[in-house]
DNA sequence: CAACAAAGCGCG
DNA sequence: AAAGCGCGCTTTGTTG
């Protein structure tokens, strides 16, 4: 893995930042173990009732006919062909091995109570043996996991993190995500867990390479709000009839895998199977789907990569929205990525803002998000050295356990609990802007906390 | 038995 | 012409 700062600012960031992360993991982060050991126990009583309860279904009863003793009920190979060979009105894809692919949002197109007890016995599993399992592999005898962060092994200049991934910790799924967090706790009655996360810095540091005035404005002007307007356009809503879930499917179906490279057909066909998946209704009650029938939309269409979508298809629909974003909305970010894409063909590197240089070959996408991914992480790990220093500098006890890509946690000393609050927010909004001028935009953070004592999982917003 | 690749899924 | 960026971890299935 090439690894080259080209600039002093760049190689002092590393340096300073491998420091820090060092210290984060030497810290560590204090594990409620108890709570971890019945946590285990009690998810195996639930996989196994299921399991039970999944072998009286007659897919189960198909499946075992077919393998007899050889049926492996974690094969996801074995599911797929009792799947789409066996049971009637079902077809599946292929993966490129040629094995029918039956991941999650394969099973979801199919209408089967078992499937959807697959997906629940899956997740739980997974809960199990990745997350509970692997901290439990890693506490130290001090009860304390110290999760590893590198930088030296990603791509686009990131950090990764192992043994355990701090990265990658559930919480977008409310059960698990309780499940695992509670685990994660302060290491003394008299301190809090704090996170402080930049809000939408991907989007704020593609702006800076950018400048797309669009996409600054919808940055700078707190009332503008680029995932409601763009809700409002791929569903056909006005601002009386939008939603949070359905501007939150905007955002991420449609805006975030527009700005990394995905394409109209994955986007509508996620866009409008989500409708289905969380029953979604617009604000005044109607059906989704019912309420695009009314604006002239009456199916998805085919998606077919080379066909012409559909009249009155919801395919066509957003193939067009996907036109206007890049060819009106945002046009010079369209331009942006074009000239981006012409100076790394003729130079076979390209430089980032923080004073790194990314060569070898790579195709366009990779050759656009690259520099976005990997500046937006080194707003980051700037911001958590100089954190760093400012807890020693004035000798407080609260100390650095974490980073998340955007984010950093802390375990922080009750009565230092205001003053640390104060120096994260002074570096993440103002310092750093003071040492990188590029940055054009406000920097924004939020900051949650966990009651004293309490757990991650507890942590809510701050307020003073 | 070990080593490896593929598939799948967790996160930003 | 191709068709989502970056990771790490687990299980399954194959190969030797």
């Amino acid at each position: 893995m090439q690894c080259t700062p080209i600039t002093h600012s760049g190689y002092q960031l590393f340096q300073q930042g491998s420091i820090t992360l060092a210290e984060m993991e030497c810290n560590g982060i204090r594990i409620d173990t108890d709570y971890i050991n019945r946590a285990q126990k009690q998810l195996n009583v639930k996989i196994q009732k299921l399991t039970v309860r999944m072998q009286k279904d007659e897919v189960y009863r198909i499946w075992k006919r077919k393998y007899g003793v050889k049926m492996n009920f974690g094969s996801r190979e074995q599911l797929g062909d009792v799947v789409f060979n066996e049971l009637e009105g079902t077809h599946g894809t292929r993966t490129k091995t040629g094995r029918y692919k039956a991941d999650k949002a394969a099973l979801e197109n199919i209408d089967l109570l078992f499937l959807r007890r697959y997906t629940k016995l899956e997740q739980f599993k997974k809960a199990s043996s990745t997350y509970l399992k692997g901290i439990q592999r890693h506490v130290d005898s001090e009860g304390f996991i110290h999760p590893f962060f590198a930088l030296d092994t990603v791509r686009t200049f990131r950090s990764s993190s192992t043994d355990p991934n701090l990265h990658n910790i559930p919480v977008r799924e409310p059960f698990i995500k309780k499940l695992i967090r509670r685990g994660f706790i302060p290491r003394e009655p008299n301190r809090h867990i704090v996170e402080h996360d930049f809000s939408g810095i991907e989007v704020k540091t593609a702006a800076c390479y950018n400048h797309d005035p669009t996409l600054l404005r919808y940055i700078r002007d707190k009332k503008s709000d680029m995932h409601r307007d763009m809700c409002m356009q791929i569903y056909h809503l006005t601002i009386n009839e939008y939603t949070d879930a359905l501007r939150h499917c905007a955002k991420n179906k449609f805006v975030f895998p527009e700005f990394y490279g995905d394409w109209y057909i994955n986007c509508a066909k996620s866009l409008w199977n989500v409708v289905n998946q969380l029953h979604l209704k617009t604000k005044t009650g109607e059906d989704v789907y019912k309420h695009l029938r009314r604006h002239g939309i009456t199916k998805l269409g085919h998606c077919t990569p080379g066909e012409t979508p559909l009249p009155h298809s919801f395919e066509g629909h957003v193939k067009r929205v996907e036109k206007d974003f890049w060819e009106n909305r945002f046009r010079v970010y369209t331009e942006w990525k074009w000239d981006w894409w012409e100076d790394y063909l003729d130079r076979g590197f390209f430089d980032t803002l923080t004073g790194f240089r990314i060569a070898g070959a790579m195709d366009r996408k990779k050759v656009i998000n690259y520099p976005i991914q990997g500046s937006a992480f080194h707003c980051l790990l700037w911001c958590i050295t100089r954190i760093n220093k400012l807890l020693r500098k004035y000798k407080m006890k609260t100390k650095l356990i974490g980073q998340i890509h955007d984010s950093v946690i802390g375990d922080v000393l009750h009565r230092e609990l205001k003053d640390y609050i104060e120096i994260a927010h002074q570096v993440m909004t103002i310092d750093l802007r003071k040492h990188w001028s590029w940055i054009i935009v406000p920097m924004d953070v939020d900051a949650e906390v966990s009651p004293m004592g309490r757990s991650w999982f507890e942590k809510e917003k701050y307020k003073p």
